[in-house]
DNA sequence: AAATATTATGTTATAGTATAACATACTAAT
DNA sequence: ATTAGTATGTTATACTATAACATAATATTT
């Protein structure tokens, strides 16, 4: 089992996580044939440097911010758009809010630990129940393209914190 | 495993469903002790007619055509609320849309398959994948609420369809 | 290097989704 | 009959996302 639950624990700051995606962003986008504009990788940073997901419109203020003008709605959702195609960023439906993609190099079945108290996500990938997915899909003879699973409840951190 | 999954085949007419739908509506809000105004009611059938999930304005189109008057959105997300939180209808938070569940009165594991050809939604209840999130969860120390599965891909009757 | 094609961004306007706030009406329980 | 609680009507507005068209940057061909 992947996953980057660590980040529920109030120690784990990610080091030197957002270099590391960066630069893992830019292997993927070259492996993808595609360019990580100097935009997109601004836009990347931003939704990486925070813990909880994203609204466009918060990362609209933050991107206008760094970079002292405005920054108009297009210029986030085309971004976040070209992420997501590449798979750098996920969007979580049930929060219309963008978190950076921790592995986007393997494979995964988009499990979402989103946690109510802090408000962080955390990505799990799980064999196991892309598995038991797969087979409601054969037996339903439903053809899998995607899924996207959201699990709502508390993190390790948030329980003992206010146990 | 529990599923509605033969709606996708062209035969499956939801014989007397709204019916049957209705009258097991009544009796989730008697045992929850909630009323089931002729506003919910009304909404309620309207998303049971539909094999499509419905949005919120086409709910209120529906409602103000069958009752000849102007709805404001807030009825009409008022009594989505309500019917949400009853457990009769689900949000399909990637579509912004409402379906009617068919299973009101079981514990169920909220996996929606979702047909990118007829965009027909079938609900499935499947206690392994629960348990392989369960699983996920106590790695994780995660502390389980709710979760959310929504699964994208074609139905039996459109790939036999279109193949 | 210049011309062209392609891709990305800026800009304005608007579409689509959802809720706040307050007034009124209905229902249930004294 | 009065009151408390719940539900609905109404208006305005907030939040989320995209269409459409102009401009700029990059890549490709000549």
């Amino acid at each position: 089992m992947l996953t980057n639950a660590r980040l529920f624990q109030q120690s784990y700051q990610h080091p030197q996580s957002i270099t590391a995606a960066i630069s893992q962003a830019k292997l993927v986008c070259e492996r993808n044939n595609v360019r990580l504009t100097s935009a997109r990788e601004e836009i990347l940073k931003i939704v990486w440097l925070n813990h909880q997901p994203l609204g466009a419109y918060q990362i609209q203020d933050e991107l206008s911010k760094l970079l002292s003008k405005k920054i108009a709605p297009p210029t986030v959702y085309r971004a976040l758009a070209f992420l997501i195609d590449n798979g750098l960023v996920h969007k979580l439906t049930s929060l219309n809010a963008y978190v950076g993609c921790p592995f986007p190099n393997s494979e995964h079945s988009n499990i979402f630990l989103i946690c109510k108290g802090c408000r962080k996500v955390a990505e799990v990938v799980h064999l196991p129940t892309n598995e038991t997915i797969q087979d409601v899909c054969s037996k339903t003879k439903f053809g899998f393209d995607a899924q996207h699973i959201e699990v709502f409840g508390t993190c390790s951190n948030c329980s003992s914190h206010r146990a």
